[in-house]
RNA sequence: GGCGUCUUCGUCUAGCGGCUAGGACACAUGCCUCUCACGCAUGGAACACGAGUUCGAUUCUCGUAGACGCUACCA
């Protein structure tokens, strides 16, 4: 084996958005690429001009760019290797396709769509291989004359690999190990298109992996069965021994149900299944992004990276440079992997606890611009440094309610309003209220309020030593009906600090009005 | 239907012939406490089934079932 330097590549085809299945497929192409000190490649499969969407290639530069996965070439990147759009290396595979026919290992077939279609319909279970293609209408069949006449008519036709029957095909697969297939049951597939002069993918794949001198071909399992006819590709091009290793990944599967995770799963059960928010421009339907749902790029490399890998111990929590170091083909797992987004969200919560309270300054002014709050940036930050570790009551899809803790920067607005805005009433059946506000609440409520009005200094030690000295001497535990005052319920920081946050006067006129209304 | 891949708690998974089958998410409880929490601790919860190999199988082999994927002039 040649030291070849590892070349990796990921391939979409500009049809949509990037799905997240796809992102985990880049990711582990790059934590593979970085491991071992090679390059990542960033091609664009348009080999099928019909379903080119506007905006496609744009959008997963873009999500790429927002996760913190860099590639080393490719589309928009430069390189050596290019053009790296294959509807712009038309010339090349037609040299290949070339190549294959002069050999005799590939042929023209004539046959009409409705021609097919009409076979399909005849022959149950019908595949253009080896035994059928003798009664097709291809350049193995017809007189050469005819065949010459027809391409000088200009006929359309699609050039097909001819598989030779009965032997075992071998795919060395990294995570599977060897995967046997006879190539009796491959079909001549499609390498080329005369109608558009592009090939389809098998062909361009090929050729291209040869050409970038890629090393490893990691993709999705849904491409498993087809590596049979890629290895016998490489092998009729004469590029065995340079094939690339094959890596199988098992999909993500929908989190109920069964199938694979398509978008339908996210709008059902509320999650995104897109990197960034996508607009489509046909229909102008807009499905949702982690981005724009306020997840950190971080936590979402961090829980991609653990659907269908690990790293052999309890580890969990990993920056992008860990996992660049700690990842591991051979320990991916064979099975596909439910997609569980709940754990993605606690995967946010873990990287937004991790991050100073500055850095959730500019996203929590949005929400509260949204709310028609203006703050300084450090009174959010304070904010932010008394809430960040609460939770969150939400009704569940069945109608339960559930707690989650404070995951997303927007969690945060509904447990902290009362910063911003007193109480608009004092709700006297609230269970809280009904609890701590006793009998003996509002005469309390007065003395504190005088004590708090006699600080000069209003400052959380201040008002803790005066209070609590108050509270020593009386016995009385003025907190929770203070609570009420500020809060309104029984949610919030420390007294103190919150009283502290409001200042003097604020929490003298909330006292106040508590008083009022609760009495 | 054919071909291929896969199968450990509800979910993501560790395990690579002998373990009280480990961790995490979710769930429940307790501790802490001026509230809600965070944190910490605890708990319930799994080897698809059937043969075989072996002194011994979650682990190896075969079969069954199920799941998933592919089966296009899409990728």
């Amino acid at each position: 084996m040649t030291e070849r330097k590892v070349r990796v590549r990921f391939a979409p085809s500009p049809t949509g958005p990037l799905h997240i299945g796809g992102v985990r497929t880049a990711l582990y192409n790059y934590l593979f690429a970085k491991q071992n000190g090679g390059d990542l490649i960033f091609r664009i499969e348009d080999t099928d001009s019909n379903r080119f969407v506007p905006g496609a290639e744009e959008y997963i530069i873009e999500s790429f760019k927002w996760l913190g996965i860099k590639f080393d070439e490719g589309v928009s990147f430069g390189g050596n290797y290019g053009p790296y759009r294959q509807s712009e290396r038309k010339d090349i595979y037609k040299k290949y396709v070339k190549q294959l026919l002069d050999a005799g290992k590939a042929y023209m077939a004539f046959d009409t769509p409705e021609e097919l279609d009409a076979k399909r319909n005849e022959i149950e279970n019908f595949q253009y291989d080896a035994k059928t293609r003798g009664m097709m209408r291809n350049s193995l069949t017809l007189p050469k004359e005819e065949v010459e006449r027809m391409l000088a008519e200009g006929c359309q036709y699609v050039v097909r690999f001819k598989i030779e029957p009965g032997r075992d095909v071998h795919v060395d697969d990294l995570i599977r190990g060897d995967v046997n297939i006879n190539s009796s049951i491959l079909d001549d597939k499609v390498l080329y298109k005369s109608a558009d002069e592009l090939p389809t993918y098998h062909l361009a794949n090929i050729v291209d992996d040869h050409l970038m001198e890629v090393t490893h071909v990691i993709r999705g399992e849904e491409w498993l069965p087809s590596a049979p006819l890629h290895v016998l590709l490489y092998e009729a091009f004469g590029w065995a021994d340079t094939m690339p290793r094959f890596a199988h990944l098992p999909l993500l599967l929908k989190p109920v149900g069964n199938g694979k995770l398509s978008k339908r799963d996210g709008d059902k059960l509320g999650f995104p299944v897109f990197p960034l928010e996508w607009h489509d421009p046909k229909t102008g339907e807009v499905s949702s992004g982690y981005r724009e749902k306020g997840y950190l790029p971080e936590a979402v490399v961090n829980f991609l990276a653990l659907l269908g890998w690990n790293p052999g111990n309890d580890q969990e929590v990993m920056s992008m440079d860990e996992l660049i170091r700690l990842f591991d083909l051979s320990k991916c797992s064979k099975s596909g992997a439910r997609f569980d987004y709940v754990k993605g969200i606690w995967f946010n919560h873990q990287y937004l606890l991790q991050k100073d309270n500055s850095e959730w300054v500019p996203e929590f002014d949005k929400v509260l611009r949204q709310n028609g709050i203006e703050a300084t940036a450090e009174q959010e930050a304070a904010v932010v440094g008394m809430m960040k570790q609460k939770v969150v009551e939400y009704v569940d899809n069945d109608g339960n309610k559930k707690k989650r803790n404070v995951s997303f920067v927007s969690d945060l607005w509904p447990l902290c309003s009362f910063f911003f805005t007193a109480p608009k009433a004092y709700d006297k059946e609230d269970k809280f209220v009904r609890k701590n506000w006793k009998e003996t609440a509002a005469a309390d409520m007065e003395e504190l309020a005088g004590i708090l009005q006699s600080l000069d200094d209003f400052s959380v030690e201040s008002q803790r030593n005066a209070i609590d000295s108050w509270a020593e001497a009386t016995g009385k535990k003025p907190w929770n009906a203070w609570r009420v005052c500020l809060v309104g319920t029984g949610q919030g920081p420390d007294m103190y600090e919150l009283s502290a946050f409001l200042g003097k006067e604020e929490t003298i006129k909330r006292i106040k009005s508590a008083i009022e209304q609760l009495n």
